[in-house]
DNA sequence: AATGAATGAGGATTCATTCAT
DNA sequence: GATGAATGAATCCTCATTCAT
């Protein structure tokens, strides 16, 4: 059966089976046997490839935020106005590809990694950083000195309203949280700029 | 040693030891043996006391749930104004008691442990849908029929800048943050009422 | 079942078990679980009584030492003239409670082990110095300034020719070893005292 | 890569992997692995060139045996009195190559491991048996009868000062070593024979 | 009331070994 | 000739939980 060039396919399989085992679990109380069986190899292989568990739940955070990083990404690309860079990136955290019980878990789990391994830290604290700075960067011409601030709450209230959303047993309503994000983008911008401003970049855009 | 009416002191010590092993771990990775230690008793008389490690984990959370709560029952009491009792609610949540790290970690581990236990998630719902309610109730003669998406969105805040602030490493910064939670409330009641409206509110009070 | 002050009887049990099962299997490469079964407990109880599998080993080593440093103090307590007093620290060496099959592989193992733990190697090296010095100075009324070089020589001897005749499946023959050893003993007398020496101190004795 | 007429120089190469690795690590438990990549090769192919582990170390134990043989057999060619050829036979248990600590490791483990395999033990033995064969067909023109007694005797004083020596991190001191074991050779003769003989050996060497 | 004693169950990790390529 | 792939079988160790005292 082992057939040459096998690593990379089953380290995403394993990447895969790790997310999703959290998400099925709901607690990074998941063992390697079973991540290794919904990968369909045996633990042993897992660690062969990882090293150690935290390396497999590291790998699949990184896959994670790479995901979201590409979502990102993609959206900034299809966008043509500030207005829309920001939903865009809005958008990207409540994707339906995202936006699922499964990887929500995930994600409040990497924040309880993040409190044990220096290393899931520093992986959070970069995409932190990133969020805010594309944040920021798309405001800049929508409220000038006052994006990076407005950057902040905006990534602050994207991960609150993710993890209550979350919190329910059913599907997450990503339109709506999307909505109420951007409900606090637009009541800062009119707060601050006065409904004039508003309404100039709303027409620009 | 066994005296009577130890009971309460016992289960007030071991579930402060649990907060406080959560908070150092910075995982729900706790042991009852650890717990117990910390407590300065045998492991078997918190499983005397508790029946097993899911209820001690309960009895934690609800434990922070009515800190937290008495916090904010305390501060609507001292709020003359609308206005005051908002920011009395917001400040509860940055409170130099509940605004630490350990505090911080047990939360969120709290939030891990409503996707397991239904008995948490039952918890957390109740203590999510008081604060809005309480937001909710506070913001009405300020935004009227807004309060309560205005109260869904201020909950969001605080719970995502809590989150935010909560994963360095340093000593959280309070003031900053429930800054930051107001200036969304000043924007949203800026934005949907005008400034009129928000000094109306004020003097009215 | 669990009564109390099992703690000694445990240890001990487990300590004999280990050095038996070193003795059955020749090696260190025995698990836990057999030395706790050979004990009549369970693994778990092993790991709480000793923390982990290498003190066990070092609890196992100093049990033998200190075995054998009785025996030795024993044959020392009986003996009455220094010619005596260096045949019972040989013969503690080769009695029937030492010179086993078991206790050799044990032994031997014991060095391998110092090879790798500190505290084993320190344990080894007290007990090389003890058996050296106390040789010395059964020796000084026999070999004067030489007493230290002879004891030395006897030490290595000891250790060789145990390390041989244990080397053979059959059972090791003490008797013959001793004599072996106290061969040397009077071969290093003759020659650097003189025939006359050596007798005066047999003449003595 | 593969090329034809490896197969000498792969097992050549494992085997002083194999001595190296225990030497490394202190003890037998080495693994097959990480002896295949001090060898510069896949454990694979360690499987292929020796079948088994056991297999491996066999080979480890025949090539430091036959190699100890060697250098016996170069001292004894160069050797022109029956003293000089005792001298022979000891110093080479000395010399830099084989009294260094991986070497020294390597033979105590050796031991250990003829307390499990039939094969290590025949191999100890027949080492064994042609040491005391040697010195005793060395020391017939000079003990006589005794030969055989003096040369069991040394060979066990060998052992045991190589094992005491060995005992020690620094690096052993292989002059000193052999110095004793000839006194002991010295005692002997002069012992038994009469300080005449020893004289007179002396004087022919 | 309180605990020491004890364990079953499970989990991460290691490793010798096999096999297809 | 050589190796990457893969695993079954251990093994150490942890831990929640129970029980007699």
């Amino acid at each position: 059966m082992p057939r040459i060039g096998m690593q990379p396919i089953r380290r995403k399989a394993l990447i895969e089976a790790t997310i999703d085992e959290i998400g099925a679990r709901g607690s990074l109380d998941v063992t390697v046997a079973r991540i290794a069986r919904r990968a369909g190899v045996s633990s042993a292989l897992a660690h062969h490839y990882f090293g150690n568990k935290e390396q497999i739940f590291l790998a699949a955070m990184r896959q994670t935020l790479s995901e979201y990083g590409a979502e990102v990404r993609a959206g900034l690309k299809a966008a043509r106005t500030p207005r829309e860079r920001v939903e865009a990136i809005v958008r990207a955290g409540f994707s339906e590809g995202h936006f699922r019980s499964a990887v929500l878990a995930a994600w409040l789990n990497f924040y309880v990694l993040a409190r044990t391994s220096r290393q899931a830290e520093r992986l959070l604290v970069v995409y932190h950083r990133r969020i805010v700075a594309n944040l920021a960067q798309a405001l800049r011409p929508l409220a000038g000195t006052a994006a990076s601030d407005i950057a902040e709450t905006l990534a602050a209230v994207i991960d609150g309203v993710y993890l209550r959303e979350g919190l329910g047993q059913g599907t997450p309503d990503g339109a709506a949280a999307a909505r109420r994000v951007l409900a606090v983008l637009d009541a800062e911008l009119t707060a601050r700029g006065g409904p004039g401003t508003q309404d100039k970049d709303r027409t620009e855009t």
